[in-house]
DNA sequence: GGATTCTTTCCTGATT
DNA sequence: GAATCAGGAAAGAATC
């Protein structure tokens, strides 16, 4: 731990140089304008001194193994989930505090891999500050044992191979303290539960843009910089951009601004424990071929790339897309429309290879040959939803009903 | 390089 | 008549 500690603080993160391609979760910032340490309470001190239950809900690490956190509460801070969802919180709390009418559930800000990069600076009434949670995906290509790579749906970074992605000082959330746990129990499942928004991070620039999930990288810089005075431009929701001038009007990561960026190698929820089909090839056989694994993708496996599905499920998620560009028709059963079918088209196009000629009739074959994976359904009959551009999704999509509360702890089963 | 998954492309016909 | 849906077929890309 201490090792581990060391590192952390050799590893802060440099926030002013480096281009980082940030996987968000949640983009709908606060904008808030107060002192940092305004936001800092007695109480929440005395919760982590005391309730032991903040943190390992979410099974990540106890208070007795971070006692660190403890006693770095007064300069660190939590806030509610409802903190994160309401831009209006701040103004309805009064400045300086970021509390609402619920007090018993501090929301911390930790998910496996989370990173806060909220920088409470100065008062700014002009540029007000926002509150990022960042969901960090991150890979140090040359810092990770190829073995730690196949490990599947526990990919462990050791603290050996990997600094963790958060512990960055005063821009550190709690979970990041865990250290290389903090990622260790990255999988689909929770990246798939969040919304993610590509960001474009650096000190000048932080705008989510289209929603990308493709550069699950981080850039991650050993220099320790000083805090970072964010200047940003965060899109509004008055702020919705037309097509015409920018498709979304969201900003374009080049791929090259990725280019040295490695990539994580994910593990999806399905394949990596599964056996080969039951063709008389498959793995554990009573014949001699037991012990040799045959090469290739094995049969069931989902593969990494970038679904179609999960663009969907990204844009419905993207305040920028929906519902200009879709919209849901009933979210609790994963039903949505398609309300700009060219446009989603082409921005899918983009996402692959900058497809242009990509079309929503080609798109939509997709869709549908999808439904016979399972990543999409057929829609309800006689529910009255519109046969045209409206869709549903399938039993192996996730992530796109955000209005269940999924237990972060199930999500790291 | 083969196997598999996923997507794209093209097509025809039906439906809205 | 245009847009969309449905699905077959084949090929390509990505992955392992």
């Amino acid at each position: 731990m201490q090792r581990n500690r060391r590192l952390q603080n050799q590893r802060k993160l440099s926030l002013k140089e480096s281009s980082v391609v940030l996987n968000s979760t949640r983009a709908s910032l606060v904008p808030h304008t107060c002192h940092r340490t305004d936001l800092f309470s007695d109480k929440r001190a005395q919760d982590l001194e005391s309730e032991t239950d903040i943190f390992p809900e979410l099974g990540l690490f106890s208070m007795e193994e971070s006692s660190d956190i403890a006693e770095n509460a007064g300069i660190q801070k939590a806030l509610k989930e409802s903190d994160f969802f309401n831009r209006e919180v701040s103004k309805d709390s009064g400045e300086g505090s970021m509390t609402s009418d619920n007090d018993d559930g501090f929301q911390e800000l930790t998910s496996p891999g989370d990173l806060l990069i909220p920088m409470w600076s100065e008062i700014d009434t002009e540029h007000p500050e926002y509150i990022l949670e960042v969901e960090v995906i991150s890979s140090w290509a040359d810092g990770i044992e190829e073995e730690d790579q196949q490990i599947g749906e526990e990919f462990m970074l050791t603290e050996e191979s990997c600094p963790s992605p958060g512990s960055t000082g005063e821009y550190s959330d709690y979970g990041s303290e865990s250290g290389n746990e903090t990622v260790a129990h990255l999988g689909e499942s929770i990246l798939s539960s969040l919304p993610p928004v590509k960001a474009d991070y650096s000190a000048e620039n932080l705008i989510p843009t289209a929603p990308v999930r493709v550069e699950r990288t981080f850039v991650y810089p050993d220099t320790v910089t000083e805090p970072v005075n964010l200047k940003h431009e965060f899109v509004t929701e008055n702020q919705v951009p037309s097509i015409e001038t920018n498709t979304l009007g969201c900003q374009d990561i080049s791929p090259q601004n990725c280019i040295n960026i490695p990539k994580l190698e994910l593990t999806d929820d399905s394949g990596s424990e599964k056996s080969y089909s039951n063709d008389g090839d498959s793995e554990g056989s009573s014949s001699g071929k037991s012990e040799r694994k045959r090469p290739g993708r094995k049969k069931g496996q989902v593969s990494r790339v970038y679904h179609l599905w999960e663009f969907i499920r990204d844009l419905l998620n993207d305040p920028l897309c929906c519902p200009s560009l879709i919209r849901w028709e009933n979210e609790a059963e994963g039903i949505f429309r398609v309300v700009r079918s060219e446009d989603v088209a082409k921005l899918w196009g983009q996402k692959k290879k900058n497809r242009t000629a990509m079309t929503y009739e080609k798109m939509s074959r997709s869709i549908r040959y999808s439904r016979k994976e399972g990543y999409f359904a057929d829609l309800p009959k006689d529910k009255g939803y519109p046969k045209k551009l409206c869709f549903k999704f399938g039993e192996k999509s996730s992530g796109w009903n955000t209005t269940m509360k999924t237990p972060k702890t199930a999500l790291l089963n």
